[in-house]
DNA sequence: ACCTGAACACCGTTCAAGT
DNA sequence: ACCTGAACACCGTTCAAGT
């Protein structure tokens, strides 16, 4: 046995991530396996080991491929350079649409936890932070003369609030009595606090 | 081997959970198992199975124990009848005070997904239920005069956003670049959202 | 009736051995 | 250098066998 050479490292990596990201969208994160993903590939599961340094690690690289989607998506949708309200509108809905097509990756990005002690790359961190940014880019728009520190609490106070929405919308355990769509939750969530933000 | 009988089934089941709420606490969701749980009650893995159905029916019933946990905090934090702005704003703290105290077993509640298809038992949808009300109750004091689906409405969006900063404050990983506090970012959140809300 | 412990099918990870 | 497959220490779950 060994030695079969039929793909390279990088090429490895490619179809390994994308058998997982395959899994993951169909039986969710708890439904991904070392096992799982190299018998997808063809592989025996000794040969992950060569271009992941784990389980976790290959996880963590699924994910940054996802926060890659979400940031197309995001920057995508305030690319036309709308009025800055319309914009952090944009973004919301962007962001729901997201979770709504992609929900299992998307989950993935909240459900994953390293071993205690161990970081996320920095490569993750900056994917996080552009995203962000984003954000705090429209709220500069809307706001010009507020101070940059307050624009990055209402930016973080702002998505926070998205987040909880959508996070709380996909759980069916949690899922509000009355039967509002997450679209409609958000909306309002916006309405009144950018009512409140800006006046 | 068999039969001891030094426990009723009622306090296996005491002591199996509160085994398991020890393991959460101290090593995370993912450092929970039935092995472990037995092993700290000086049972074999077996006799789990004639107190639960499986390991996920354990968690669910660790989970609506840290519910009601929880709903003792809120309750008191607005026990002396406060007016309601003032008593949002406890609810809002107790809960953030609560996940800070119990953050794994807090945590636990959300990280826990059931297999495709099984819903969460009525008892533990019922105390998800009565925690939402108490926030309910307080937007129906502070706005007696809207319509109770809209009190609904902004009653969600309200507790979303507020547990969307705790859940993205708690996440390393999501961890914004200012290093604002948990409450900072709840009270700005609030004092937005009640700003346009009641306007 | 209660409880054990072996058995089964999984898991992540390592590593000597093969090409 | 690449890849395998057995090995190890774990998992959840079942169930015949013991008291």
């Amino acid at each position: 046995m060994g030695r079969r050479n039929t793909h390279t490292r990088e090429e490895l990596r490619e179809i390994a991530l994308q058998a997982a990201e395959e899994l993951v969208q169909a039986q969710g994160l708890s439904g991904l396996s070392a096992r799982k993903v190299v018998n997808r590939i063809g592989y025996t599961v000794g040969s992950l080991y060569m271009i992941f340094n784990n389980i976790d690690d290959l996880i963590v690289q699924m994910n940054e491929r996802t926060l890659d989607r979400l940031y197309g998506m995001l920057s995508a949708a305030v690319a036309d350079q709308p009025p800055p309200a319309t914009a952090i509108r944009a973004l919301a809905q962007a962001y729901i649409s997201f979770a709504l097509t992609e929900t299992q990756c998307w989950l993935a990005i909240y459900q994953h936890r390293l071993p205690k002690g161990e970081a996320v790359p920095d490569s993750f961190t900056e994917k996080v932070t552009r995203m962000f940014e984003l954000v705090q880019q429209q709220l500069t728009l809307l706001c010009p003369r507020r101070r940059p520190e307050e624009v990055a609490l209402a930016a973080r106070a702002l998505w926070s609030g998205i987040h909880g929405v959508c996070i709380l919308g996909f759980d069916q355990k949690l899922e509000a009595v009355g039967g509002r769509s997450i679209q409609e939750v958000t909306e309002w969530l916006l309405d009144n606090y950018l009512t409140g933000f800006t006046q």
